[in-house]
DNA sequence: CCGAATTTTCAGTAATTTCTGAAAAAACAG
DNA sequence: CTGTTTTTTCAGAAATTACTGAAAATTCGG
């Protein structure tokens, strides 16, 4: 691996932590390259950064892809395809966490409302479990979504006025009507 | 595996996602068994319930006591350990962040910081990509402190009023400062 | 203490995941 | 088209992770 210090560094931790994120150290060292890097990188540089093999960097591509981490883009006159993340961090934070919802929550719940769906089928407090489990899941994801939808400059705000929040909400008293 | 078919599929499904949500399928397995199970169960009567060894029931459930997912419990007159999952869901959720949290963002916010001291050792970009990062890192951290320290009822209330929340901080204008 | 019951550890094996090199496929300029 | 460049695929090798059985350590009633 051939990189500036500052830069090696971060591309070292991002492979290590990269296991915890569920990707691998390749996949996780591809994306902070990238991350760092101003200008688009085609696949032979990153290979050649890395020191790993080509074949390696381009399932490490494709799964980024996948992952809508990392995009293709042009560059004029050279026939590579070159790749680059997004460079707004608020899109990226959407992205992780759109994805991993999906990988990692929308299959359970899915199979939770199966469960429930083939009617008595065990004892009642395991179903009484499932069922609360599910409404969780369910009012988490709907708030998340409701975040989401905001636009970035008032979802700063919120963030940074932090628990004061809820005291707003109890001022608003009956103002507002609770959703559904 | 003996259980009931609820409880089994239920089982089976969690010790499938175990790898997407970095533990292993034995590990899901024994979580979701105590899940749904009204009583604190031994060691034996997981290893039966599952068919797996003896030991691996021992290094999933020491696996689950360092995520706190699931704790010890005296049955007196018996002389076994005995082991359950926390009732409060909210709790659960909360023990689940944290530890998340723990595994997957403070190394990445501490190695950040260490960078960023080391002082001027990257290009401009690099290193204001580097701050831009840790910038958001902090805000998000600190919005999930701040309401991981609400009580459940308020925290519900507020997940219920979802978007409108947004409309609620504009409102409520010069009423509230910002934070810091 | 002693000895039985219970739990943990750990070396070896099994299973899974990651990575590579070679070959196939696709893209594209002329 | 054709030949070259570039990317993808994939079978096997390498590395990592998970699991087991046996043995060691711990716990605890008597």
């Amino acid at each position: 691996m051939n990189l500036p210090p500052l830069h090696q560094e971060f591309v070292l931790h991002f492979g290590e932590m990269g296991s915890r994120w569920g990707i691998n150290r390749t996949v996780g060292q591809i994306y902070a390259l990238l991350f760092l890097s101003a200008d688009a990188l085609n696949a032979d540089q990153i290979t050649e950064a890395l020191g790993i093999s080509r074949s390696n960097t381009s399932m490490g591509l494709k799964e980024l892809q996948a992952w809508q981490l990392v995009r293709l883009k042009h560059v004029p006159g050279d026939r590579k395809d070159h790749f680059t993340t997004p460079d707004d961090l608020w899109e990226i934070v959407r992205i992780l966490i759109d994805e991993r919802k999906k990988r990692e929550i929308d299959p359970t719940l899915t199979k939770l409302r199966a469960l429930e769906m083939q009617g008595p089928a065990g004892d009642d407090y395991s179903e009484a479990r499932i069922s609360e489990l599910r409404e969780m899941i369910e009012m988490m994801t709907e708030f998340y979504e409701d975040m989401a939808r905001l636009e970035t400059e008032k979802l700063v705000k919120l963030m940074t006025y932090g628990s004061k929040i809820a005291g707003l909400i109890d001022k608003a008293g009956g103002v507002l009507p609770a959703r559904r």
